[in-house]
DNA sequence: AACTACGATGGGAACGGTTCCATAAGTAGA
DNA sequence: TCTACTTATGGAACCGTTCCCATCGTAGTT
């Protein structure tokens, strides 16, 4: 008897510790453990104890098909936001006994190809994606497949799947509301450039049409991040221009609120005397001078509804559900920088 | 002909289509191609791109005996440095072709155990973790099962088994010989708990070590993170109490740095005056007041380092190689937080 | 011409489970 | 006592791969 831990203990020689069948074994390790006699059990517990036994889940999801694996194709892990979202991705698959595999595709579309191609080549059950580039193709195929969908955020013209994101048109609303309230008159709107991703886009639509329909002075400046001189000079140029009313920045999220803020710092700008209100709540945002105002998203939230559009549309017939959309609020954190 | 995509297209589909067996297909898709017939290849993969066939992983991973899945257990995945680290990590594994699963344990033992089960249940190659609690035991088994483990900082006594982290005892002299030519002279170090953390114990000692060393007057104050009224009284005290030098604080870690920022931001501290030293680098340390003086890590090098490590240890002889360590050095970004 | 060597290909047995179906042993109804 | 039905268990096929081994032509040797 050389128990060597000869790597791992199959089902089999559970079966024959125990006096057993596989077919017992598999029973009690599947959930239909009540249908075996208490004598029965009592042995194959103590074999698999003995053995060490834990079930392959390889094998498993090869014959039933059921990988019992979620994927989650991240745009760019370093993201707070992502991360926040995914965190609740991750308790809401826990809670169903499901595995979550992420992959980070650093918002390069050819690495998110093929990050799609390894998940479904797992068989997972479901993928929960903000999507970077337009895989339209690859993804219909992937619906077509079966495989469950879920866009967070950005959604994607062709493909049919859920998407669950911001009411972006109510956060700026909401945003411009206190903008508003707060004295500012001239804005400017500062955003990563909308491309193809489309709550960009929404967010910058709805800034437009609301600083018209509230008779505010509004600008646009798109850039990708990184680009420091180039912020920095379009916001000096803002400020620097002769205005009659109080000057405020819109961030379009957590990232250009980084880079806006830095660019203040740059520039030696008072935080509340210049405006400054950002999408998304970030951690240090409380500690920069007088506090950021921020407009923070329900994140956990978000990735709860995100699996569970997914394990809904699993447990359903795929057809019929046109790709419902879901909204979350976000919320108002009022801090200094919009105090004068 | 119903092409209805049902489901997935198996190998023999494949060569079905293609007018091969499903040993040419095999052969085609693991990177055996040039053994085959330029013609066969052609057949071959126009078949599957006609069929839209990628290989089933959970099938090949369960002869071969390869899953190709590495897994990674983070304690805190909110942590900004647990998912630098797990950037590095990411990058790795993809460039050897390998998938990485990721694992959130909340700080929860329980959780720890739960998801090292799942890992090792998919037959991972190999297991990235920063233990939160002592299963020793359960490691132990894991590593003689023969699964590649590599722990990051936090090194268990029990254990063998890699251990990738930051060079502590260098990172805090580096720290206190930096205090100290800045004119410092009483310093207060911030924890949370060592408990079972080795790396939270190894800079501790050192910093009651360097400070005997120094001739400096050190103090500790451990407390979870979270006690925030707790931790403003701790640094109350500490400034309030009569001292002929000046006074710093040495964070322990990036969230104790948050922690300690927001106590300072309370109790209207001036950063400078008080000194602000801490460990980890982050976003928005130069953004802070006067920006906050940090000993940046090398995270990436980290991430990398563990899966390279997991990697030789998978392609040798286990018994060897008795637990090495790999220590990188950290680097000091000096800011205004310690300058008077 | 017979023999070996080799390259290209295919057949079929694993891999470790799940699951359908059969069997055996009770239990109840008549 | 016989049939009908339930419950506990096992046998064996199958899931989609990989991989060992067999086959078959063709070129190189003697």
């Amino acid at each position: 008897m050389t128990t060597t831990t000869h790597q791992h203990a199959t089902i089999l020689e559970v079966a024959r510790e125990a006096g057993a069948s596989k077919t017992s074994v598999s029973r009690y390790f599947s959930g239909e453990r009540e249908r075996l006699s208490p004598n029965l059990q009592k042995s194959i517990a103590a074999a698999a104890q003995r053995l060490g036994y834990h079930p392959n889940r390889m094998a498993s999801g090869l014959k039933g098909g059921r990988s019992r694996i979620i994927g989650m194709l991240v745009a760019d892990i370093r993201n707070p936001f992502s991360v926040a979202v995914m965190h609740g991705v991750e308790q809401a698959c826990r809670e169903r006994g499901l595995s979550l595999m992420v992959c980070n595709t650093d918002n390069n579309p050819a690495l998110e190809r093929e990050h799609l191609a390894l998940l479904t080549s797992y068989r997972v059950e479901g993928v929960v994606m903000n999507a970077v580039g337009s895989l339209d193709r690859k993804l219909q195929a992937l619906v077509e497949q079966g495989t469950p969908l879920v866009l967070l955020e950005r959604e994607l013209s062709q493909v049919e799947a859920e998407v669950v994101g911001l009411d972006n048109a109510s956060a700026l609303d909401l945003a411009l509301d206190h903008l508003q309230a707060r004295g500012y008159g001239e804005l400017l709107y500062l955003s990563e450039p909308p491309g193809l991703a489309s709550p960009r886009q929404a967010r910058l639509t709805r800034f437009q049409q609301g600083v018209t329909a509230r008779a505010l002075a509004g600008e646009v400046h798109c850039q990708p991040i990184g680009e420091t001189e180039s912020l920095n000079r379009a916001i000096g140029n803002f400020l620097a221009r002769p205005g009659t009313l109080p000057k405020a920045l819109l961030c379009a999220n957590g990232n250009t609120t980084l880079a806006a803020t830095r660019a203040l710092h740059y520039l030696g700008a008072r935080l509340g005397e210049t405006g400054l209100l950002g999408i998304d709540e970030l951690d240090w945002c409380e500690l920069v001078g007088p506090g950021i105002t921020t407009l923070a998203q329900p994140t956990e939230a978000i990735g709860r509804a995100a699996v569970e559009c997914l394990m809904r549309r699993r447990d359903t017939g795929d057809r019929t559900m046109p790709a419902r959309r879901v909204h979350f609020q976000a919320s108002l954190i009022p801090r200094g920088s919009t105090c004068r």
